[in-house]
DNA sequence: ACGCTTTACTAAAGCGATTTACAACGGGCT
DNA sequence: AGCCCGTTGTAAATCGCTTTAGTAAAGCGT
């Protein structure tokens, strides 16, 4: 296999300088129809490609972003990275995308990516409360970063939220609606800003219906299936039981529903559950579950746009963007039993 | 906000040469612990990090690999890229992740990244019949190419399956152990190894049992949800019905699922049904679903694994290795209805 | 005091593009 | 004839790092 063909081989079987192929390439020169032709049959022979470094580090940009997501293997961020990724691929750019496992070093080094030039830009999706330290990369990164679906706090830069407190208001709204008065929550960690303003929307629902929520009717875990799997124990030792459940998230409401399966609770006789994400599976699952959907693909797609619109110049705004939620009903939410007094 | 400190920033401010200080930082050159001590002053004073693009010209490597997917938002193909992201990132290699959406011009464009150096491999996993340009591609970049979990024809390169005739074999022997005989088949698209295995051991199964399968009882589709929706139709136009279906993955049998329920057909009381793939959220269908697990991480990990022994020198050979699946047995399988005659 | 080895570095040549600045040439105008 | 200008290019610098091939100075044995 011979040596990758080169600018110069170009250049030489056409009969033209390296800067002539390169400029007229890139549409810098124009050259009579006879040249062009030569350039163009000695591509073609050569099968040439510009050196993906070599470019890269000529025009100083790697055309290339990356995404910061929790988890890659959590359907709610490949929905929105896959999303994301087809918005920076029809413009031209590559996407790296990482799995953070919440490690906040993990996402520290991707701003060390960002700061060594591997990309131009980075999509960042956080799932847990910041410490400072990114807050502070991305202001020391003005017009590179774009967060989607979770605040750092103290950080500026152009953000994608969805309307949290509306969809726990409408999520807690519906199971009122219901007949429920016993409501429990499950939600995100504390000190996160979906979590907090979920909850929010939560208790707005339940002081308008005159309910005072106990204490421990809130309860704290992860987005994730396996935390909120262990932690909705919690909720089934609360003694009388909750009737009704208004889960942070769907990967939370399928923490609970394995609870609920394991102690041979039934959903929704027993207890009605409403979860937050609007993923397209919640069709199939057993019972089908209602919850509040989120427009994931807008999410990736206007965050993208907006990041690349910057590595392309547009200005530098810090701008927080709501994006609607909206209540999806399924059959995971049913009128409370009749309770005996 | 000053420039990006630059190697010779460094080098200036330790008072060495340049070169001095990209050995040293590489590991190349031992120096007297008062010099050593210098550079990472230095270092740490200008917050030097080395250039992505400089370094990977200079070193002829682009320390990143990439994965192409058919669809990163399907939750089984986001799984094996995101163990394969873990591994490749822990021995420092970025992860690019492309969507083909079951292009093959997308899927070949990852090849002219591949040979542009972008990135040093690619770990290919495709859908769908190849008209031969990929295989032709793959051939003409050996050492660069891990294929996973679907074959390419003709290709050479290291592969990792799984045991789909022994799977297929496997699936409908449960099905028949609980009674059933009218077994139908609704899997992979024609020409795809994965669904013709399969198939294979669905046809062993029913020939050892006895039965002959008609020809309808064979539906094709694609492994997604929507066109299995689709395709799924044709399932519940026989008549008599089946009484089981073997589905040629979970996505499939989402499908089927979805179309039963449409039309009131109960699973497993009207009619059984296992999957192949074995996601975790079968767990939580409606009815949990049965069905043959694959060894997804394992793929994922052993394929990323071999890439990057090869792109670090191991030779290039061609293997193609079978990983076992195993049934995992749920609630979508029971005995048929009595039936009257 | 001489040559040899070791220590502690460095100069300069790449890597393969892009880009800035400039040059040769022919033709039209005055 | 001399000048200007548009056309058709080119030479050389640059991006920031790595790496090859050395060199100067110190140490050491005899």
């Amino acid at each position: 296999m011979s040596r990758k063909a080169t600018i110069g081989d170009v250049a030489k079987r056409a009969k033209v300088s390296p800067t002539a192929v390169s400029r007229w390439l890139n549409g810098g020169l124009e050259l009579p129809e006879a040249t062009g032709a030569r350039i163009r049959n000695a591509v073609a022979a050569l099968d040439y490609q510009p050196h993906a470094q070599a470019r890269r580090l000529s025009k100083g940009k790697a055309e290339a972003i990356g995404i910061v997501v929790p988890d890659i293997s959590n359907a709610f961020f490949a929905l929105l990275a896959g999303e994301a990724e087809r918005i920076a691929v029809a413009s031209g750019h590559d996407v790296v995308i990482w799995s953070s496992r919440n490690r906040i070093e993990r996402e520290l080094a991707c701003f060390d990516r960002l700061r060594a030039g591997y990309i131009d830009g980075l999509l960042l999706i956080t799932n847990h409360e910041d410490d400072g330290r990114l807050a502070e990369r991305i202001r020391s990164m003005p017009g590179r970063v774009v967060i989607i679906d979770e605040d750092v706090v103290g950080s500026e830069a152009p953000s994608f939220f969805v309307e949290n407190e509306f969809g726990g208001y409408e999520a807690t709204r519906h199971l009122i609606e219901h007949g429920h008065r016993r409501i429990a929550h499950i939600g995100g960690p504390k000190g996160v800003m979906s979590a907090i303003e979920r909850a929010r929307g939560w208790r707005r629902a339940l002081s308008e219906a005159g309910i005072t929520p106990e204490t421990q009717w809130h309860v704290f875990t992860e987005y994730e299936v396996e935390p909120a799997t262990r932690d909705a124990v919690q909720l089934f030792a609360l003694d009388p039981l909750p009737t009704a459940i208004f889960a942070g998230s769907d990967a939370v409401a399928l923490g609970v529903m394995t609870q609920a399966r394991r102690r041979g609770i039934a959903i929704p006789e027993d207890i009605s559950l409403v979860g937050f994400d609007g993923m397209p599976i919640n069709d199939l699952l057993g019972p089908p579950l209602t919850s509040i959907a989120q427009p994931i693909d807008d999410l990736g797609r206007r965050g993208a746009e907006r990041l690349l619109a910057m590595i392309n110049g547009e200005p530098f705004e810090v701008t927080r963007t709501r994006l609607p939620v909206e209540l999806v009903t399924r059959a995971s939410v049913a009128a409370p039993r009749k309770e005996k007094f």
